[in-house]
DNA sequence: CACCATATGTCAGACTTCTGACATGAGCAA
DNA sequence: TTGCTCATGTCAGAAGTCTGACATATGGTG
């Protein structure tokens, strides 16, 4: 029963490794970010906007992976708090550049540098070849799965 | 300011595009399951459930990537509407193994060629090798992150 | 010009998952 | 036996994200 021809053997299967990984690392991230009073998203914009000052909430979006419109919710609150500004009106559109306040980026440090040790723990035992090729397959898959063509 | 020291290079992290490439994936699977009126956890439990009947709602739990509180939430749904069933009391201890209905069968199979042609997609262009070296790093990736000794 | 497709910001409601908490049972050691 | 630790099932409430919808702005095309 366990690896008949109709079923997914999930011990063998990329898509659920690669679940598996993510969610490892998701777990890892929440563990260090959440003493920050931080989660994943909430960091992921505090570091877009750090890298590209002025990116909209839509754009923040795609960079995070969420919606929109979790976006918006997420970044109401870190106005709110005073991390991130953004202009009352559009000066053209309807976009609204965000930008990051002096607290936003020294919150930001505290948490990158935490992250980026996590990512250092990930990346342990892999030699610059592994991750190289990693990088690639990831690629791959990514552009494989967005254009089914 | 997009590549101080301070940051994370998000377009070199493997961090991120092991994220991005997860979601791409959950949302391609979001996509085939939708019309089948299923989530992907929902997906997940029953494809468990076929591969190791008897499984405990912890067990499902730490294979699906939720925490146990969640897959209960999922298991009574899935037991209310029979696709799965449980004893009413445990033979032993508080397990309770659960079971696929025929229905349930039958629901997971037309979930399981959806799902199967998805990651058949993905690993499109890539050669054994390069899927089974990207196996390898994931494995690595997730052994370290879990056990960060 | 008018029209249409596309993108954006936002609001509202629902869904999924999570954290916190509790009681129960198994396993092991003193 | 008693006590301790760990795992399990479950409930309740909170948090995060999603889908659906609407108004608005841009850009291209007739």
């Amino acid at each position: 029963m366990s690896k008949d021809g109709a079923g997914v053997d999930l011990d063998k299967s990329l898509g659920y490794l690669l679940k598996e990984a993510s969610t490892a690392l998701r777990i890892a991230m929440e563990e260090v970010l959440r003493p920050l009073g931080m989660t994943v998203t909430h960091y992921s914009c505090l570091e877009l906007l750090a890298q590209r000052p002025g990116m909209s909430n839509s754009e923040l979006a795609r960079g995070a992976f969420v919606t929109r419109q979790s976006m918006n919710v997420l970044l109401q609150a870190l106005e709110r708090d005073g991390y991130v500004t953004r202009p009352a009106e559009a000066a053209v559109g309807k976009v609204l550049p965000a930008q990051l306040t002096p607290r936003g980026r020294q919150s930001l440090e505290e948490a990158s540098a935490a992250v980026r040790a996590v990512e250092v723990g990930m990346l342990a035992g892999m030699t610059e070849n592994e991750q190289e090729s990693a990088f690639r397959a990831l690629r791959s898959m990514v552009h494989s799965l967005r254009d089914p063509a």
